[in-house]
DNA sequence: TCTGGGGTCCTAGGACCC
DNA sequence: TCTGGGGTCCTAGGACCC
C-alpha cells in the first residue's frame, strides 16, 4: 500500500505557550528569548510580521521592541515541555502510530486512512482537536513521504488560503509546489548545501527532484541522495515511533558574565556534569567517556581579547551513572585545559560511549576500588529532586551560589509545572 | 555591554592488521 | 633488488535539524 505520511507541527509554539497564560497579550507581538535571554527562538505573528528575525541577537532589536510594546519572555522549558506533552498525548488519541520529532512537531502514519476519511478531513479533525482540547494552533502536511510531508506543512504555514491543513499526495500538486519553493525549504538542505547547489543551478525544490541521482551523489553524501527520493515520492525514511536512547548527552551553557576563576568554573562544570548524569540514569544508561570543553567569546575582538577554546576527553575504568564518579574526572580533564588570564563565556561537559545498566564488560585487572558507581544512592538522590524541587539533594562541588548561572529576567510563571527555574541568587 | 543548547548522521583519513 | 593492498576500526570534523 502507498505510504503516507503527516508532519503536525504547532504554530509558533514557545510564542503560543506564553501567550495561553496571557489572555491579555492576545494580539501583542511576543518574542521568546534563548538562555541568557540572548537570541529570539519564538516569535508570535505579530512579532514575525514587525520584521523580527528568528535567531537575533535579542539587543540588536530593543529598540523596535520598545517602539511596538513588544513583550519578551525568556525560555521557560518546563513550561514548554508539559504543554508538548499534552499536545503529543492528544496527537496519540487521534491517530494509529506518531512519531514525535521535536518539542512541536510529530509525524503520524496515515498509510490507510484514506479509505475511510478524506485524507484533509483527517488533518481538519487533527487541528481542531488540538486546538479545542489544548488551546495550541497546529498545521498539518500530508504527504507520502516525510520529506514532502515537511514541503506540505511549510506550505500549510505560508498559505492562509490552505486553512492549516495541505494533502500533497497527488503527483502534480507535488510538482506545483515544489516549483514555487526555494531548494533551501527542502528537509535536510542547509545553508552549505544550497550554495553548492545554487552554483549547479538547482534553486528550486523541483529543481533538486528532478536533479540526475548520480550526479548529485558524485557531489553530496547518501544524505542529499535520499533527499532526492523523498522529494520524487520514493519513502525511505520510516515512522520512528520509539525514541532511542541517545547516544551522547551534552550539558553546556554560556555564562551570564565571563568567568575568571579556576573556582568558578569548577562550580559550573560540576554543574554540569550533575544535570548530564541525571539525563544519563534517567535513560538507564551507564556511560565511559566524559569530554569537558571551555571557550572565550568568538564575537569578541580578538585584538583587544585573545581566543582560547579547548576541551579534554577521559574514560572511567568501567561505565558508570554515578554522578561522583564523573565530578573526579571533570576535575582532572579540566585541570589540563584551564588556562589563566582569560574570560570565559561558555563551557560544558560531554557524556560519551554508552552501555545499557547491567551490561558491564569485565576487565582483567580493574577492581571495584576504580569507580564509586553506587546506584541505590543515586537513584535516591534522583527521587528527592523529582518529588521535591529540582536541587533539593547536590553534591557540594557544583556551589551553592552559583553566581556564574544564567540570566533569565523575563521568566514566567511555573503556571503548569512545580518548578519552572533554578531561583538565581 | 549584550550573540542558545542539544542532538544526529556521514565521510575522510589515519592506525593497524594480515 | 624487490617495499602490496584490502579490510576494519576509530576519530575529527562537517553538515544538518529544532
Amino acid at each position: 500500500m502507498e505510504k503516507v505520511f503527516a508532519l503536525v507541527d504547532c504554530n509558533n509554539f514557545y510564542a503560543s505557550c506564553e501567550k495561553m497564560f496571557r489572555p491579555d497579550l492576545a494580539d501583542t507581538a511576543v518574542v521568546v528569548l534563548s538562555n541568557n535571554d540572548g537570541c529570539v527562538v519564538a516569535r508570535s505573528k505579530e512579532a514575525k510580521a514587525l520584521g523580527i528575525k528568528m535567531g537575533v541577537p535579542y539587543f540588536q532589536i530593543r529598540e523596535l521592541v520598545e517602539k511596538h510594546g513588544v513583550v519578551a519572555f525568556s525560555s521557560n522549558y518546563a513550561l514548554y515541555a508539559d504543554m508538548s506533552s499534552r499536545v503529543m498525548t492528544t496527537l496519540e488519541q487521534l491517530a494509529p502510530s506518531i512519531e514525535v520529532y521535536s518539542i512541536d512537531e510529530a509525524f503520524v502514519d496515515l498509510t490507510g486512512v484514506d479509505s475511510c476519511l478524506g485524507l484533509s478531513e483527517f488533518g481538519q479533525q487533527i487541528r481542531t482537536t488540538i486546538s479545542d482540547w489544548i488551546g495550541i494552533k497546529v498545521c498539518v502536511g500530508i504527504a507520502p513521504s516525510k520529506t514532502l510531508a515537511k514541503l506540505a506543512n511549510h506550505a500549510a504555514k505560508k498559505w492562509s488560503k490552505a486553512e492549516g491543513v495541505v494533502d500533497l499526495t497527488d503527483r502534480v500538486r507535488q510538482r506545483k509546489l515544489m516549483a514555487l519553493l526555494p531548494v533551501s525549504e527542502v528537509w535536510g538542505i542547509g545553508s552549505r548545501i544550497t550554495k553548492r547547489l545554487n552554483e549547479m543551478h538547482i534553486y528550486t525544490a523541483l529543481d533538486l527532484a528532478d536533479a540526475p541521482t548520480k550526479h548529485i551523489r558524485s557531489q553530496f553524501s547518501v544524505v542529499v541522495e535520499r533527499t532526492v527520493s523523498e522529494l520524487n515520492g520514493d519513502s525511505c525514511l520510516r515512522l520512528e515511533e520509539v525514541a532511542d536512547k541517545k547516544k551522547e548527552i551534552i550539558s553546556s551553557r554560556s555564562f551570564s558574565e565571563r568567568i575568571t576563576q579556576l573556582s568558578q568554573m569548577q562550580e559550573a562544570i560540576s554543574e554540569y556534569v550533575h544535570r548530564a548524569c541525571e539525563k544519563l540514569r534517567s535513560q538507564k544508561s551507564n556511560a565511559m567517556q566524559l569530554t569537558v570543553f571551555l571557550r572565550t567569546s568568538p564575537f569578541s575582538d580578538r585584538q583587544t581579547e585573545p581566543y582560547y577554546a579547548n576541551s579534554a576527553s577521559g574514560e572511567l575504568i568501567y561505565p558508570s551513572n554515578d554522578t561522583r564518579d564523573f565530578l573526579h574526572l571533570a576535575n582532572q580533564l579540566l585541570s589540563k585545559i584551564w588556562k589563566e588570564g582569560y574570560r570565559y563565556a561558555k563551557s560544558g561537559v560531554m557524556l560519551t560511549d554508552f552501555y545499557d545498566e547491567g551490561i558491564r564488560q569485565q576487565q582483567l585487572f580493574a577492581d571495584e576500588l576504580g569507580s564509586r558507581c553506587n546506584p541505590a544512592l543515586m537513584a535516591v538522590v534522583d527521587q528527592i529532586n523529582q518529588q521535591h524541587s529540582r536541587n533539593a539533594i547536590y553534591f557540594a562541588a557544583k556551589g551553592t551560589r552559583q553566581n556564574w548561572s544564567m540570566k533569565r529576567d523575563l521568566l514566567s510563571p511555573a503556571y503548569t509545572t512545580c518548578w519552572s527555574a533554578i531561583p538565581k541568587v
